[in-house]
DNA sequence: ACAGTATAGATCGATTTCGATTATATTTAT
DNA sequence: ATAAATATAATCGAAATCGATCTATACTGT
């Protein structure tokens, strides 16, 4: 059977989302990091104030990390002074995250940043485009989510070589 | 001035492509620790598969990563006794990276878990959607490269609080 | 030819990540 | 009512990341 032509690494999106990802990084981390800050506690303070107080378990699921990592930023944060945590009245496992004044005031950083970088992706694309684009990476998300034989099927490609 | 309505996190397209790259993480994992590799190891076995033998520069410009963490990982991958790495006589600064047999090995379970992930998001792309989305993601990654004022733009937005 | 500069990559050290385990609290089943 | 199962998050330890520095080679202008 003839094997089709497959895409180039650099053509293929988990790699080109990779690619962005490192790049933001490297942009964004100048800006941030002189006020303690990295993309992953920007983005959790980013979504406390959206949201407003959120449980551990719904910053794990949003951010899409290890558990183990969250909690870990999370407790860097708090020695920061950027964040409390306070365990739920309504269930004592739950631990409860709201930010503190200082939290405040950094995230107003943590907002222009994603905003100067929305502004600059806005910029580059049509309203119809970016729409189609943020549909596309939003079923990207999903896909991946829906993956369960992986490893069978990594194998089975593997297998005739 | 009105405030335009800015999107929520979970429409940036920055945040969607953490997402699906942090669950890339978490769905790759399990298939290729197993073998000794990782994302990184993994894509960089790619890279040499289609490309040939490669200079650290090159793979240091391909995966967009800081140089040191690049250096690491081949590294470990040497001692892994995945590639090689010889100095170029060309240029005695330089250093050629390839495969091992081992390595050429390894890049059937990459190849494998690529084409695995490519398969499942074709399916859920038109042709024409899937160009559009690899189109988009160029884009992106080519604003992000031309934001030399992200600090000074920044510190505008957070300053008209 | 030589000093100064630029380039390529390795190394160092502090911090971060993350799988596995542990500690509590809650829910479910008997 | 109690034991087992489940849910939530913290901790531990090994490994990876990354900015800064260091080393070695190549280039440039005089």
């Amino acid at each position: 059977m003839a094997k089709a032509a497959l895409p180039r690494l650099e053509n293929r999106v988990t790699f080109l989302t990779h690619r962005i990802n490192a790049r933001l990084q490297q942009v964004s981390t100048p800006v941030i990091a002189p006020v303690g800050l990295d993309l992953y506690s920007s983005r959790i303070l980013f979504a406390l104030d959206q949201n407003g107080p959120m449980k551990v378990g719904q910053l794990v699921d949003l951010m899409a990390l290890p558990q183990s990592t969250i909690s870990h930023q999370l407790k860097r944060m708090e020695k920061n002074g950027l964040l409390q945590r306070v365990r739920s009245d309504l269930d004592n496992r739950a631990v409860e995250v709201s930010p503190t004044e200082a939290g405040r005031q950094a995230i107003r950083i943590c907002t222009a940043l994603s905003d100067a970088i929305a502004e600059k992706l806005s910029s580059a694309f049509s309203p119809e485009e970016m729409t189609t684009l943020i549909d596309g990476l939003n079923r990207v998300f999903e896909a991946l989510g829906e993956m369960p034989t992986l490893a069978e099927r990594t194998a089975e490609l593997a297998g005739n070589r």
